[in-house]
DNA sequence: CAGCGGTTACAGTCAGAGCCTGTGACCCCC
DNA sequence: GGGGGTCACAGGCTCTGACTGTAACCGCTG
């Protein structure tokens, strides 16, 4: 026989009463079955561990020595129990998350900032990434989370933190700068600048749907990857784009943000289903939390 | 379920291998079995150790967490059970040792000295006492082996160590002081200085037989407890006595040690049957091999 | 594309471990 | 001397931790 656990608690236990017949009641069974365990043990160790006859129960030497070893492991048992639960409850572990690079700047700094004060235990990953890696990245495993916009795919679970008007960005000095609202329609003659088609495909047929609805196809006269790039060609005159009003934090000269009507970008956390560690929902929740206390996208 | 040593021997063993059926194989059980009692500890944990499908098996975050700290469970059972054996060595412990004050003066050092060197983990505590305290504290399991002079009681179990000649103690000038050798008889007309008769019953019988073997009643003009009392005593004139040889450390002037024919004193250890640990053999061991090593009864 | 070798999971069965109750021997104290 | 305390021994029950057999699934390979 091997000694586990229970048979290093029996030991304890009729150690500190000095009594078989108490330690039995204090462990809920029979005085017969708690001397069985403990022959068993002192089977297994070679050497008596109490000296008992009618008067009472003493340790012997062996039995003295061994148990504060007996202690400590059951010590160190109850910790390890008690660190795998911490994980359970996501207090501890590693948690990898991915920043979408257009909502990096303004999501990263306090998400990051709030949760590792709520989760000091827990080591936290961020990366800002593009879309596509992103997605693959949570679909393979790499990342745990994601913060990103919608649309993405079927098989990734997201919940919504903020949304924010989506604004026509246009050079300064365009003769539509001043107005305090547009609708989309308003653009339809305008040279657009937009991000490649391939760049991520569910965003693209969003934005086709977006035109179509506003009754105009946009002359697209340069395509180029990135908000900052977007901007610089706005800011250059080249033409005019479309972006959450975040956006506006990364570029303020050249440029001016004027809100579409009833267009609103959402910032969302997304995740694979099959990976929901309660973790994850910490960070859920620590967002959201965020999201309703202050505003996000004026935070950048 | 209460988690035991077992499932956390099982969980490092999948974990190491990343595989149920490799690890069921080192564990020498059947794959079923062993997912079964994994499946049964993340019951217990409230969470899954490993995700696992139809291509493999790879440690969750809990499990990642959980792995180092299971290992580090084992590792302090192990620990604590490979200290329990060295106890029941005797590797490890506490030993209570009584020394006769009268064979201190030559046992306690080298004994000592050389005990604490073969087992330097034995926290072994000696202590001088008088032949009465020896035996009581011997019966009451306040001591764990003595040393002492024979003969004892039916109670205890001696091993013999040393032998020595016993000699007269005569005042130097004493007309039988410059023989070689005497016999008991040869000192029936002297003034005999003893030690009390209650201080130890056994030891007083033997000596009565010894005189009337001797052939008369020895004239005691006084008595003394302990061994400088005596040679005190006898290098003031007032009689003589009779020692073992051993003695003589204890006063070189104005006393003369005789060797009487055929006598010898033995020094023997004496432990309680009841009590008869490893500890106690090693102790026996190592001043035995002392014993034939070196003259104990000189060294003083 | 079917088959084979690999993975783990599910279902049913069995032996034994661990617990129970009943009993006995013994010691101490009133 | 009896009552209350100790622990040990014996016999029986239950449930757990094993086993075997089977199924579902994946990916490689011929």
């Amino acid at each position: 026989m091997t000694p586990e656990l229970r048979h290093l608690r029996y030991f304890v236990a009729v150690a500190e009463h000095l009594s078989f017949t108490v330690a039995a009641r204090e462990l809920h069974l029979a005085q017969q079955s708690l001397s069985q365990q403990i022959a068993a043990l002192e089977h297994a160790l070679g050497a008596r561990l109490f000296d008992r006859d009618t008067r009472g129960t003493r340790l012997t030497e062996v039995g003295r020595v061994f148990l504060p070893e007996a202690r400590a492991v059951l010590t160190r048992a109850d910790a390890a129990l008690e660190t795998a639960r911490k994980a359970v409850r996501g207090e501890i572990g590693r948690l990898r998350v991915a920043f979408l690079v257009s909502t990096a700047n303004y999501m990263m700094p306090p998400v990051v900032r709030a949760f590792r004060e709520r989760y000091p235990d827990v080591e936290l990953l961020a990366e800002a990434v593009g879309i596509a890696g992103l997605v693959a990245g949570l679909r393979e495993d790499r990342y745990d989370a994601a913060f990103t916009r919608p649309p993405l795919v079927d098989d990734l679970v997201t919940a919504t933190l903020v949304a924010e008007p989506v604004c026509a960005v246009l050079p300064a000095g365009h003769p539509l700068a001043g107005r305090a609202g547009l609708r989309l329609a308003d653009l339809a003659g305008e040279p657009w600048v937009l991000t490649p088609r391939g760049s991520w495909e569910p965003w693209h047929r969003k934005y086709d749907e977006d035109f179509r609805a506003a009754g105009f196809e946009p002359q697209v006269v340069q395509r180029a990857d990135g908000v900052p790039s977007l901007l610089g060609l706005v800011a250059a005159g080249v033409g005019v784009t479309r972006l959450a009003r975040s956006a506006h934090s990364l570029r303020r000269t050249g440029v001016v943000f004027v809100p579409l009507a009833g267009e609103r970008a959402e910032t969302v956390m997304a995740w694979h289903p099959a990976r929901d560690r309660q973790a994850v929902r910490n960070l859920l929740d620590v967002a959201a939390e965020l999201a309703v206390s202050i505003d996000l996208t004026e935070a950048g």
